[in-house]
DNA sequence: TATTATTATCGTAATATTGCAATATAATAT
DNA sequence: ATATTATATTGCAATATTACGATAATAATA
């Protein structure tokens, strides 16, 4: 076929590979490093920082807020992406509990 | 175009996108850890656990192999397929890193 | 209210991923 | 040697992702 059968799997495997999903895309990886640099994100400076074009930066930001890492406010007339610290550390903890909870008992 | 542009990001990025890359599909979580409950790995036992065609199964681990989080011995008949755990500390250690590093002194 | 600057959406093309049937290869057992 | 079992590879179809130009929407300001 071609679609993941996600159904298949249950919703903490799911949730997870959707995470990493977001994360892999270095373009995403770059965004969210910035976006922590700096006191307050405006999207334009994304794009000349990253180098790709508004439309595709646009995307990403879009990608990255769907699972909840961004939340957005205005300040004067730019919109400001930052990092939702309570989310962040969710998920921080989702990837190290299955970090953790692998062993090594085989061969 | 299509396809992402790597040159545009450094190796540190480039690198964490690629591994979540390969945690982004849920077969693939579900895969390792099946395997880090196992004592030995029997690529077959993995067609009925996961419930996907033997090529496909072939092809998820063969993913999971391009990063190095497996390592493959011979045991009887059949392959075993195992974690490498000196790997697996360092991929826990590069998230754990990127996740670490962000700040949240924006907005 | 018009203008300007910024961000989002649409449409489309190129490439990548996912999945499986068919087939090939490798290892073991008889 | 041959049959059996397990894994890998090939080929192909369906779907998803990535990227950008064009355009629309939104918001601040002149």
């Amino acid at each position: 076929m071609g679609a993941s059968k996600t159904h298949m799997f249950s919703v903490t495997q799911n949730e997870l590979a959707q995470v990493a999903k977001v994360l892999a895309h270095p373009a995403r990886i770059a965004i969210l490093e910035y976006i922590s640099r700096q006191e307050n994100c405006i999207c334009n400076d994304l794009v000349d920082v990253i180098g790709l074009s508004q439309p595709t930066i646009s995307q990403h930001l879009n990608e990255i807020k769907k699972i909840g890492l961004l939340k957005g406010t205005f300040e004067g007339k730019n919109l400001c992406y930052c990092i939702n610290e309570e989310r962040w550390g969710e998920l921080q903890n989702s990837f190290n509990t299955f970090f953790t909870n692998i062993n090594y008992n085989c061969c």
